[in-house]
DNA sequence: TTGCCTCGAGATCA
DNA sequence: CTCGAGGCAA
């Protein structure tokens, strides 16, 4: 009996699925909307009587019941990497180029041509047909879990179609919010009373960050799926566009408008064909994305650092706009450097108000010819920072202001220093500049240098105005009384702060030399100086001969390092520092210091994620020997495809030997322990 | 650079 | 209720 009724349970989850598949994947429903409501609750009724069958890929479990505290951290197996931007028909020709000249062939390449969704990208990762995880791409290696939140998103199969898929699936692909459901949400909004999203994208974003999945539930969000992360036990075509294809087969949607052309002509077709499109597809698009459609062309083709070199997307001309420049401020940063930045009147560009945009420098001011008044041509350069084009000079007002380089520093009145030849012009008043203190607190306190939690902008001006501290080491001579009383500020807030302060005394060599904010160290080169001297005492008295032998120190770096250490105010504050008891644990001094030092490793075969090079410099970073040939003193063998008498050698030997994500993998957590 | 979410806590008003 | 900090994404 109770088997008869888990078996109903399970063909009416079966046909609820089957009809999901044929809504959303081949958009030719066989029922009516009320027929599937009918069955959904039926199956409801089912699950309520006999809650023992509930499964969690069950249609009606796709809210979870409870709100999550926070998203958990998510290594990607393999990166989710970018796409390298092209703006022109130029760019693309020349890609077609150097594909063309990688895989030395006169032929038409075939591309895989799809438009690239303005929204966020996923991955989504089934085991044995089951969806376990969904991550955000984060930092390309790291991501967030935000599975809760993409099992509501009804396009999202929770349990795949069919029976081939690989026990181990990672799928990848965006997801978007289409705009007619942005259009009505915000409407909903609206007569609510509530707040309106900016953009469909944005809408798209915050709707995922929810932690409760409820919320979630009811944002109009889908998703269409283009590609493949890891996958364990299976075999997948071996095109691209067939990989599309049997996604399809298991229930992911792909976008419709996906095609497969040959030579880059065709890819400027689809260009313009989608161009043409754009305005009435029922989602927004910023550009299309060619990509080489035979995946060991793609292999052979590789990566450049963060992105692959078999994919391009080319991006639709940024949306250019009028507005004019109201004034301009001169930003005082941590070097002193000054920085024209516009106050525009507010425009609307591509989903944003924007109000301000950095001038970037003199130079820049010089060649465009921006004079306070103009009326300029704004865009979203690369989609995120706002850039002014051009002056539109037809439309020069009678008076306009020219934008002067000040004489004195508009925070300390300290003469302006111009280097000939250099486009930066600088404060000189140094650290007596208010601006400059600011900002060297600011980075001194920020999470990658002290992580000083809870000190943010606001509260460092307040400091530094009411004159409370003037340099990094102040902030450890605060008291209670001194803090509570300014701006949102009250008793509890300052002993979380004088809380914060205590544990930042703990830190890294590598951290605090990074927080002193010398000139062009950032945190990549205070690692390596933190790596070389392993203390702190050697730095006072290193000339710039010997700061060049370490690893991205040249000429110039080494100079402002012993000019910074050679500055008895800076060697003072460092002094207070100590003092007051800020601290590291020693870590030994330089290459032996590093995790790997000792270990020597090969390289064989061809790596799909990274060049030889940037292997080779990885593990040299970490103080690893890479060498040419196996012997016994080889600790480790890397092989990736098609490797040959290296691998053999090694097996000979017993030589360990890492497939190439294991060595990922390994990196990782190498890199973490370093 | 902007917009979004979340959290903690200060400010305000009943 | 409102604001600031902090984190994230493009």
């Amino acid at each position: 009996m109770t088997n008869n009724i888990s078996h109903t349970i399970e063909s009416l989850r079966q046909r609820i699925n089957d009809h999901n598949y044929r809504y959303y994947v081949l958009d030719d429903p066989r029922i009516s909307d009320a027929e599937y409501d009918t069955l959904f609750a039926e199956l409801q009724s089912l699950e309520k009587q006999h809650p023992e069958f509930i499964t969690t890929d069950s249609p009606t479990q796709r809210v979870g019941a409870v709100p999550l505290k926070e998203f958990a951290e998510v290594q990607h197996d393999i990166p989710m990497l970018s796409l390298e931007n092209a703006f022109t028909e130029e760019d693309v020709i020349a890609f077609n180029h150097r594909v063309q000249e990688r895989l030395d062939r006169v032929q038409d390449i075939e591309y895989n041509c799809e438009p690239k969704l303005d929204g966020l990208a996923v991955s989504l990762r089934y085991e044995h047909g089951l969806l376990v995880r969904a991550a955000t791409r984060g930092d390309g290696a790291t991501g967030e879990d935000i599975t809760e939140n993409i099992r509501t998103i009804k396009m999202v199969p929770l349990r795949l179609q069919g029976k081939e898929y690989p026990p181990i699936l990672e799928v990848r692909g965006e997801v978007y919010m289409p705009k007619a459901g942005f259009i009505a949400l915000n409407k909903k909004a609206e007569i609510k009373g509530e707040k309106i999203f900016a953009n469909p994208r944005n809408a798209a974003a915050g709707s995922l960050r929810q932690l409760n999945p409820r919320i979630t539930a009811a944002r109009p969000l889908a998703i269409f799926c283009y590609g493949v992360g890891k996958v364990e036990g299976g075999v997948l075509p071996s095109k691209h566009s067939d990989i599309l294809a049997v996604l399809k087969t298991w229930g992911f949607v792909v976008n419709p408008e996906i095609e497969v052309v040959t030579g880059i002509a065709g890819c400027l077709d689809f260009y313009k064909k989608i161009g043409k499109k754009r305005p009435n597809l029922p989602y927004e698009i910023d550009g299309v994305v060619y990509k080489v459609n035979n995946l060991q062309d793609q292999e052979r083709l590789g990566f450049v650092s963060r992105a692959p070199r078999w994919a391009l997307a080319h991006k639709f001309p940024a949306e250019q706009v009028q507005t004019v420049i109201e004034s301009v401020e001169f930003q005082v940063g941590r070097t002193g450097a000054l920085t024209p930045v516009a106050r525009l009147r507010p425009v609307a560009v591509s989903g944003v108000t924007v109000s301000n945009a950095t001038l970037h420098n003199m130079d820049e001011v010089k060649r465009k010819d921006i004079h306070i008044g103009d009326i300029v041509i704004i865009q979203r350069a690369g989609d995120v920072i706002p850039e002014v084009v051009s002056v539109v000079i037809e439309k020069r007002p009678a008076i306009t202001e020219k934008i002067k380089l000040p004489e004195h520093c508009p925070v300390c009145h300290s003469v302006v220093e111009q280097i000939e030849d250099e486009a930066i012009a600088r404060c000189s008043g140094g650290l007596f500049c208010p601006a400059q203190r600011k900002e060297a607190v600011k980075h001194f306190a920020s999470r990658r240098a002290m992580d000083i939690e809870g000190l943010g902008d606001k509260l460092v001006e307040q400091l530094i105005d009411n004159d409370l501290i003037s340099n990094p080491a102040d902030l450890y001579k605060l008291k209670l009384d001194e803090l509570a009383g300014l701006e949102r500020m009250a008793e509890k807030s300052a002993q979380n702060l004088l809380e914060a302060l205590e544990k930042s005394k703990k830190t890294t060599l590598a951290r605090f030399l990074y927080a002193l904010g010398i000139r062009e160290v950032g945190e990549a080169t205070a690692k390596n100086l933190a790596n070389f001297f392993g203390e702190l005492e050697p730095l006072f008295s290193a000339t710039v001969e010997s700061l060049q032998e370490i690893s991205d120190v040249g000429p110039i770096v080494a100079q402002h390092i012993v000019t910074f250490f050679s500055e008895d105010h800076n060697r003072d504050v460092i002094k207070k520092l100590l003092a007051v008891g800020v601290h590291w644990e020693t870590v030994k001094k330089s290459a032996s210091a590093l995790v790997l030092a000792g270990k020597t490793f090969v390289l064989t075969g061809t790596l799909v994620s990274l060049s030889r090079d940037e292997a080779k410099d990885k593990l040299e970073a970490l103080g690893a020997k890479v060498a040419g040939s196996v012997s016994a003193k080889t600790s480790y063998v890397v092989v990736g495809a098609d490797a040959g008498s290296k691998l053999k050698k090694a097996k000979e030997l017993g030589v360990a030997v890492l497939e190439e994500e294991d060595f990922l993998q390994f990196l990782q957590v190498i890199a973490k322990k370093n």
